[in-house]
DNA sequence: ATTTTATGTCAGTGTTGTTGACATGTTCCA
DNA sequence: TGGAACATGTCAACAACACTGACATAAAAT
């Protein structure tokens, strides 16, 4: 272990052990308000992660978002066959590879997703505002987020995110 | 919405999207590394999350421990009964109460607990040390994930956590 | 003495994950 | 060109973990 980690183990201390179990409390909220509204649909998280992503980067192909979600496609195509027999998302067939099917949501898709991201950016809007980060350094959450995630995992993560489409801005 | 969450969401603009989708992913692999330890015991993440709070909150009773996990009597019960079978919690009947079912650790249980608290401390420790939030503000991280939490609730949590034996100290 | 509370248990069901096997169409390569 | 590799779809069985509803018991509270 390098000794920024083991510095960073010791000055934190239970801080540490804290943080595992607000980890736990946070995100037991933060998918609780989904989960009510998708409930209305008949839709559980399952749809709503494939939802999310296919929302997000439109044009994913079935490989990618079972690397992203790390489920078998039997797992995933459950849900993506509920998804676009209800009509909230489409497939396209891929034009330089015509294995693939393209994913791309549609305008109910869209508008579903855009009302599941709103009460969780809600959410998140209120943590930083409350934990005054927003202002002083609204990234470390982010950072400290990234930090969580596997190490060789997180090249794929950054060169995700990299390919959004910035419509919002 | 008050004017501080307001400008917090338009200030962090598309980042409160990006946490949302970080969040997803640090959790993803969060609970990665307890899950393969589980896996050799026949255990899953509801057996770890029932032990994880029976191992830092000895004493508690089913009741409270419902109210923190959100789930219902039949869910804990099948896991509690395979975690007490198995010799990892033991029950004592209440002093005060003689209803209540007060919950402990074997040792074999809080040493099991230990083995999975220590994977992911490991990664929290990192996580801090590479975001660089561990030296200027290691409570911002803390905050952060509080914040997250249905505000309600919040006083609950923290009553639950000032209840910690400070054993390590 | 009756009601309420804390807990335990039985039975059935739904979502979401798994494995294994097999099918189709497309692409790539020798 | 023909066969291997690849992307995807599908069937079937199964496991973990959540749910509801109903009912039981012992202890506490009124």
């Amino acid at each position: 272990m390098p000794d920024v980690e083991a510095d960073a183990l010791r000055t934190a201390g239970d801080s540490g052990d804290d943080l595992i179990e607000l980890l736990f409390f946070a995100y037991r909220d933060f998918v609780g308000d989904p989960d009510r509204i998708l409930a209305q649909y008949g839709f559980g998280r399952a749809h709503h992660r494939v939802l999310h992503f296919v929302d997000r980067y439109p044009g994913l192909t079935i490989a990618e978002l079972l690397d992203i979600l790390r489920i078998t496609k039997q797992s995933l195509n459950r849900v993506l066959k509920d998804l676009i027999g209800q009509g909230y998302i489409t497939q396209k067939t891929g034009t330089s590879d015509r294995r693939q099917r393209l994913l791309f949501c549609t305008a109910a898709g869209t508008a579903l997703a855009g009302d599941l991201i709103r009460v969780q950016s809600r959410r998140v809007a209120r943590a930083l505002a409350d934990s005054e980060i927003g202002r002083e350094n609204p990234l470390s959450a982010e950072s400290f987020l990234f930090g969580m995630i596997e190490p060789e995992e997180r090249a794929a993560v950054r060169r995700l995110m990299a390919r959004r489409v910035r419509s919002a801005a």
